[in-house]
DNA sequence: CTTGACTCCGTAGTATGGTACGGAGTTTAT
DNA sequence: ATAAACTCCGTACCATACTACGGAGTCAAG
């Protein structure tokens, strides 16, 4: 079998029927030759792009981002340098990323800890183990941007 | 000061004061007492928490997983070793996260290599670098489980 | 050559996570 | 003591990302 019919894809891909045509209506899957029924033929190499974006959400990234991801690649609107510069960006904030939840962990290993009977006795929240305390806010925060009292 | 008004812990959370009321009537931040006018009065180290909140958020947990994270602590409904095992289950799910998160950094260094001039020339794409093509599909794709032609 | 499962398309509805509005009351700087 | 800026609350609206529906056509197994 050399290609698949939409419903194959969606399965191997792990999501719906619907979720697969609403992503192709996003950009973000190619559409797809056509039998002459209309039924759209996908090479198979669509599941692993399938794969990648379903992945790619639950680690936080919208959908939008993932296009930018997966767009990254050098054509006429693009020069080799572009797409350097902005892989290299999105290197950056996934290391961000990874370091955050390796705090997280951290702090949940401290939990557990705490937990087994060596440590404090009481509440031992996430936060307590957590250092939550640096980073000036960034942006502005009120909707409007009026001072504060 | 001592206490902060909405919209300092607003400013400081980084996010918006009608945000901060949302959180608090989803659970993700305690009532605070208020003053007498009404006003709430919070806390500084709900700062720390609304923070997390956010944070947690961009690395791809809603908003009922942060509550599940921040609700870990031993209480009358929750004895030590239950915690002990959520909070095991959340490193878990985090490590795997956090290695696929070095997949796709991998693959963004493999494609900047490949855009330098070394490697081939052409295409490029993200996904050739990726290895999306293990892990079996999980749960049932098709919205209503019917068989595939 | 029927029949059940699949696919087509457009449109509408849902869940999540906010964001805005409006009218009233409060605070605080001047 | 006035006025700007804040806060209150309920409700309504918004964007994102699906998910469902319905009626018609297609495919493939028996």
């Amino acid at each position: 079998m050399e290609t698949l019919k939409i419903g194959q894809l969606a399965q191997r891909g792990g999501v719906g029927v619907e979720t697969v045509r609403f992503y192709e209506r996003r950009g973000l899957l190619d559409e797809p030759p056509r039998r002459d029924s209309g039924y759209r033929q996908y090479p198979v190499d669509a599941v692993p792009r399938l794969r990648f974006i379903r992945r790619a959400k639950e680690l936080g990234f919208s959908l939008s981002e993932i296009k930018e991801l997966l767009d990254l690649r050098v054509d006429e609107r693009s020069s080799a340098a572009d797409v350097r510069a902005r892989a290299a960006a999105k290197i950056d904030e996934i290391a961000i990323k990874i370091a955050d939840l390796q705090r997280i962990t951290r702090a949940l290993t401290e939990l557990t800890d705490c937990c087994s009977g060596r440590g404090p006795i009481g509440e031992c929240p996430i936060l307590d183990a957590m250092e939550m305390n640096q980073e000036a806010s960034k942006g502005q925060a009120s909707t409007t941007g009026r001072s504060l009292q």
